[in-house]
DNA sequence: GCAATGACTGGAG
DNA sequence: CCTCCAGCCATTG
């Protein structure tokens, strides 16, 4: 499969989401039958904003919960705002009670 | 084609 | 919990 498609898999997999949810990186990749690409799912992440539909972007974190991911403005603040309307607290950028809030992809496909 | 870079990860100190 | 490091791979200069 090339780049491209594997980007379109990612979309969907964090489409999947469940509202109030959270995953992380290499889990969605894991669940695509690529562990190590957690890397090129954050690059899939710049085109999530003009992706149609749009995707759930801000739920997408590091493996900690951390908000590693950054809006237009360079900051992760408005990702915050976000995940705190869906009812995830964040403290210093890290997502409170991760462990409960995770969601597993490989659990749904 | 090589070197650097990055919305990552897991292990070691 | 934090930092550092090696492994990872598409993209860029």
């Amino acid at each position: 499969m090339d780049t491209e498609a594997f980007y379109e898999q990612v979309f969907e997999v964090v489409r999947l989401i469940p509202r109030g949810r959270v995953t992380s990186y290499g889990a969605v990749a894991k669940a695509l039958g690529a562990p190590n690409y957690s890397r090129m799912v954050g690059r899939a992440m710049q085109f999530a904003g003009k992706a149609k539909p749009p995707v759930p972007w801000y739920r997408l974190v590091n493996s900690s919960g951390t908000l590693s991911a950054r809006d237009q403005s360079g900051s992760a603040h408005r990702m915050q705002e976000l995940l705190e309307n869906e009812g995830i607290e964040i403290k210093n950028d890290r997502i409170v009670n991760f462990k409960k809030l995770f969601w597993d992809p490989l659990i749904e496909i």
